[in-house]
DNA sequence: GCTTGAGCTAGAGCGCACTCTAAGCGGTAT
DNA sequence: ATACCGCTTAGAGTGCGCTCTAGCTCAAGC
């Protein structure tokens, strides 16, 4: 597979797949005859799994540390581990913090429903009790 | 309640509520007879609430878009609702993600635990069966 | 064989959201 | 009076994560 393929594949760009390879978030990738990139399925697996991490807010710094770990080879799987385990306590957090945000939305969105059913009302009453 | 007294309860910096000023994320400020901002506690309440936008991911354009229908006045209540509808739908969407991906966390731990007490089962024994 | 399209590298540029600097003013403490 | 602290402005600088450009080679289709 060369890199357009991969990229029309995993949703990145051309440009993004060659920037992850030059900071090292992807492992060496083999070349052709014509110097050009040929990818397996396992870049696919892994970059999706990258993908994953990126949609849950890690810094590439940290994605590095774990590309690293892995190109290391197996012996680097406990820490692998933990740094995994460290990053779900953060996501978590962020799932937490966010249902906190949702009702708070929640809240202001029913007082503007409200604010704006009184006016409906007021409207609807061309002369209020009172008024004339 | 001067600048500094701020950003130590709100928890920005001094640069930063001038910069969100300047953009206009705050309504004009008034002054003391040195030209020193004074804030009062609205101030303190509006960026609590920017602050919740800011944590579920919302850019400072549509933070602007608020606070723009905000200075308007209260006939814009039924867009700023509407806008607070769409972000809420965002936020949804992006906690329905996040427990996603929390799932694929709690599989690639899982996996690595399998490997690694497997591992460990080895070590435990320096005669396996078959390795004399 | 020639064109076209895709790939290559090194390096510059961009958008976002701050973050800081320089140069100066104003009020308070010693 | 002088030193200092916090405030002021305009504008420059930073870090992140891409994104694109220039100038080139290579390979496939007609």
């Amino acid at each position: 597979m060369k890199i357009g393929d991969l990229a029309a594949r995993c949703g990145l760009s051309v440009h993004t797949l060659r920037y992850y390879e030059r900071i090292g978030l992807l492992p060496r990738i083999a070349r052709d005859h014509g110097r050009q990139r040929v990818y397996d399925s396992a870049a696919l697996v892994w970059i999706a799994f990258l993908g994953r991490l990126k949609t849950t807010g890690m810094p590439i710094q940290k994605m590095l540390r774990y590309a690293a770990l892995r190109a290391e080879g197996p012996g680097t799987a406990a820490a692998r581990r933990d740094l995994l385990i460290v990053h779900r306590a953060e996501v978590a957090a962020k799932i937490a913090e966010l249902t906190d945000c949702l009702s708070v939305l929640d809240t202001k969105i029913a007082d503007y429903s409200a604010q704006l059913s009184a006016q409906e009302t007021v409207n609807d009453q061309p002369h209020p009790p009172g008024s004339l």
